[in-house]
DNA sequence: TAGTGGTCTAGACCACTAT
DNA sequence: TAGTGGTCTAGACCACTAC
């Protein structure tokens, strides 16, 4: 095809791809053409037209389904999620009035790691509980936050575990205890292979990750938490 | 080659070099081998090879020079910035002992889009600056930022603008001005295409995008910035 | 000039989905 | 069974870099 001189061939075609959805021409979740149909439409090799659906998918664009065809990804409008000392999950989604949920996908007990212990104040010895929670908006996968708290604050915790739905709710209903956020670091990485499954994206769509600290109000650590977080599905408004 | 049935080829040999690269046994700035040699040291295909390197690249392991070879990238410990609402990128820079520069790529005065209008308090007929600042440390480009301010509030601002070093030099020294941060607002995206190549990375290796307020000591906004940050180089700590 | 990565063609077989 | 995307081979030519 070459439609300009400069511009090698997949890339004029990922190129094409990328202006027709932007402007509505193939709308979201609507089937492309087939790679075969794309060889002919565009007189390349189908090696070419991969070549220019696989920069798609990486560029979070399209999803190639084996056996179905190609289909455009929906656009996400980020939702914004507000961070202050005192703001929690759901309560910024009931805010919003978005449906959402919290799954608790594995838990441990178990000895801190050297970062966990410098960041709860606790030595080696001193065992800690290790959570890996799901967070969902609209039935789809946001985020999962590890989160860690040194036993001898929520003892016995195994025993609240079961239907979960709120880590918030079980420290306070059963351990009268509201954390309050001390700091958080925030960085834009890509996720681990086993989070791009768990979130449904491809392996190189950006993350943000927000690691956290919560304390007693006025007191020491109790809670230490690194969420990742579908970097196209959130926003997050800190006030200063 | 094929060391398991169930994993593609291509898929074998990326993840063999990002263990070797993890462990060490590539060093950062080495060349690998090149493709003609992984053809023959993994018995497979050229085109098997180049997916394998492609992945690599897109993952930000390496980066290929044509005529050259392919060489590992240098692994970045991202510098901790602190973000609070007086903190500039200067005054973060010299407490950590970091060599920085800013750079002026270009700045025009016109009018306001609807998104400026509304951060700004502004109507659409008054003027504003519009600057796009390029800011590296250690020589190496970190991150671009749009910045906006009415043109009431820095009259004549391109008298200013010849040996350009600091934005907050210029608003203090010329206008007596020293803003307050206001709001920020977080999130995790893949780079638009100009701004990867200044940044000089992969057009999906992610940024953090950082859209922030700028207000006089209790007052009014005078600037509306849109940082977009290299993900590997940056990290952001907030207090609350 | 030799070696490197970038682009492209032609063709084969497989795994999965829809019918 | 037909159509789809996933994997892989074999070979060609080009643009760029180092010598």
């Amino acid at each position: 095809m070459k439609l300009q001189e400069d511009k090698p061939c997949h890339l004029e075609i990922s190129e094409y791809f990328i202006d027709h959805i932007q402007s509505g021409v193939f709308r979201e979740n609507e089937k492309l053409p087939s790679e075969n149909e794309l060889c002919l439409q565009f007189k390349v090799n189908r090696h070419v037209v991969r070549q220019a659906l696989a920069r798609l998918t990486n560029l979070g664009w399209i999803t190639p389904f084996q056996g179905r065809g190609c289909y455009v990804n929906p656009i996400q409008r980020p939702i914004q999620y507000v961070l202050s000392s005192n703001t929690r999950f759901s309560d910024n989604m009931k805010h919003l009035g978005i449906e959402h949920q919290s799954e608790l996908i594995s838990w441990e007990k178990g000895l801190p790691t050297e970062v966990e212990q410098k960041n709860l104040f606790l030595t080696n010895n001193q065992a800690i509980y290790r959570l890996e929670i799901l967070r969902l908006i609209n039935r789809q996968p946001l985020s999962i936050t590890t989160t860690v708290m040194p036993e001898e604050e929520v003892p016995n915790l195994e025993s609240c575990l079961e239907n979960f739905s709120s880590l918030y709710r079980i420290l306070s209903d059963n351990y009268q205890v509201r954390p309050i956020r001390s700091r958080s670091i925030f960085q834009a990485t890509l996720p681990m292979l086993k989070d791009a499954k768990i979130l449904e994206i491809p392996e190189n769509i950006p993350i943000i990750q927000i690691e956290s600290i919560m304390n007693h109000p006025g007191g020491n650590p109790i809670e230490y938490s690194i969420a990742r977080i579908r970097g196209d599905m959130h926003k997050c408004l800190v006030e200063f």
